[in-house]
DNA sequence: TTTTGATATCGTAATATTGCAATATTAAAA
DNA sequence: TTTTAATATTGCAATATTACGATATCAAAA
């Protein structure tokens, strides 16, 4: 109990879950949207920018790096986050064929 | 603790981030998806197509009703569940700009 | 080599989510 | 009216997520 049950549903459908679930945080959305509008690299100035503490910044900029949105470089003794183009472009061609292939016209 | 903090946020992060969150769980994927095959309204074959107890599917309806992305029609005894095309066309387009608007070209 | 600044990790508290059995509810059928 | 079938709701257990203080790490600066 208290735990998705992925067996049950296909890859697809946990993988697409699962895009959606990190996008799923304000937070998130946030970094995601600040570190695009800066076009030089910029680092953890996010926890001023957004105003959650270091170590919560730290993880949600994890989560993004893990499933791979973002991409990090060390940069002496920063760190530089940017958006994984590829993959973005990627995921939001696969958002609309979900978005395109997932319209019922009962009703 | 344990609550997002939603204040620090815009209304549209928050926003998108409550769509990004309802559809990231492979149940309500999976449901929206057999919704969207069925021609004529079907209503909870769910419970047996998708595999979680009826109590459970019931709860993600609720989930995908209260955003708005279903629609629920009563139809004597049972329900008729189809996919809201008017939000989901515009969240489509939302996420899109989203993604758009949020490209980097740094790194 | 010591200090400093930036970031990551750990541990923990608070809260949210997931899932289900049991129990309502409610409309048609008998 | 009683039964039945479909769905919703409640209550609860298990687990996940969110957030943060306290530390650890580690590279550059002093």
């Amino acid at each position: 109990m208290g735990t998705t049950k992925t067996q049950i549903f296909t890859q697809k459908q946990n993988e697409l879950a699962q895009y959606f679930k990190v996008l799923g945080h304000p937070a998130r959305v946030a970094i995601l949207q600040y570190v695009s509008q800066q076009n030089a690299c910029i680092c953890n100035d996010l926890v001023e920018e957004i105003g959650l503490a270091q170590a919560t910044i730290s993880q949600h900029l994890k989560e993004l790096k893990t499933i791979g949105l973002l991409k990090g470089e060390v940069e002496g003794k920063r760190m530089c986050y940017c958006i994984n183009l590829e993959l973005w472009t990627t995921l939001q061609n696969e958002l609309n064929t979900f978005f395109n292939t997932t319209k019922s016209n009962c009703c």
